[in-house]
DNA sequence: GTCTATACGTTGATAGAC
DNA sequence: GTCTATCAACGTATAGAC
């Protein structure tokens, strides 16, 4: 790891330290810098995004991006920390609009059906993350699989509560079919990979319960 | 595209052209770049390897690579040819020693499981390219997705020799399972986990018969 | 054909003015 | 806190000696 604010939560909590500290601090900059560092990054992919690309998205000068962050690493671990608190949020919002263990999945999938034109063009956030992350042992690439495994995680209480005693290796298998059809989808730019897919796993669920 | 030879065919045509024109010349080298560039791309991902890296690994000096190749992405596209030459010849060697299409089909996915480890430190070969190269929209993309199009048209056969009439939905969910647990193999850093889809999709693909 | 030297642009990062 | 100017290192690619 690179240096202090090391996780996801720990950044936020750091954020909200340096807004006590100091009240005259825009804290709209900093937020507008890890959002466009959140697009960026997924668009273009973590090696080829430059400081430059996401100042320029920020409306930020490109030096001034190093007073909020030491290092270019430890802005794409905040953008990290974007996805999994967009990750957090939206299962949030699964849970509040379907009640049961099978409708909660089935609308997860549909949810990945819903977002399959900014599949076609850059792919999962999460997954082309760790995919280029995965070559990396410097820490980043642990951060990035954190998030995947949040998922993993609620995916696997899901089916827990539906009774299943192969929990984790049914919610491996759904993440696994996702990132893999987002793969497909986004290498051969075609969204009704991921319609047809999200048929086929809606019909596993279904199957299953 | 970016020039002559641009796709994974015509470049093993146009290499064999220029072994004719000149007798004196080295196969070796241009070989050995392109062996070196398979190896490192599929380790460092494309947009973090260097030709420095690739003529290191080659033990080439770096200007020298500009003889057989025009630009880097010339190299990267040779490189992309040489998984379509693996891919040919594994399916043959598939095709040689299983006789049924489930056969066939079961010994594919016991090859990905033996490639585990591969798949623990850099991932899928084919899949972490195409997840590169998706991001960019200059023709090397293409060529990427030729090569997972060659898989994916593989297994479709196989699935409509066993006379299934969804064999091409089929076969896309095969592959999405393989990249997507690929993904999350290397991700985890976790060999069980290919082990276990693996199991899975030996039984999925009996249950078709 | 093979290799060395080098040009030229870009990148991450720093110093310091305001 | 904000921004400009700039550095040092590295990347691709070229010129040209041998």
């Amino acid at each position: 790891m690179s240096g202090a604010g090391g996780d996801p939560v720990a950044y936020h909590v750091s954020k909200m330290t340096d807004s006590v500290k100091s009240a005259t601090r825009k804290p709209g900059k900093r937020e507008r810098l890890v959002t466009a560092a959140t697009r960026v990054l997924h668009e273009q992919g973590v090696e080829k995004t430059t400081l430059a690309d996401i100042a320029q998205a920020a409306e930020i000068p490109v030096g001034n991006v190093y007073y909020y962050f030491k290092t270019k690493d430890q802005l794409i671990e905040a953008a990290i920390g974007a996805h999994a608190q967009h990750l957090h949020t939206m299962t949030a919002i699964l849970e509040q609009h379907a009640a049961t263990p099978q409708d909660r999945l089935k609308a997860l999938v549909q949810g990945w059906v819903d977002q399959r034109d900014l599949t076609v063009s850059y792919g999962c956030p999460t997954g082309t993350l760790c995919s280029e992350l995965g070559k990396r042992a410097d820490g980043l690439d642990r951060v990035a699989a954190g998030v995947m495994g949040l998922l993993i995680d609620w995916v696997e209480r899901r089916f827990a509560e539906m009774g299943r005693a192969d929990s984790r290796e049914l919610a491996v298998a759904l993440v696994a079919a996702y990132q893999g059809i987002s793969l497909l989808t986004n290498t051969f730019r075609d969204p009704e990979l991921m319609t047809a897919e999200g048929r086929r796993l809606t019909r596993w669920i279904d199957s299953l319960a």
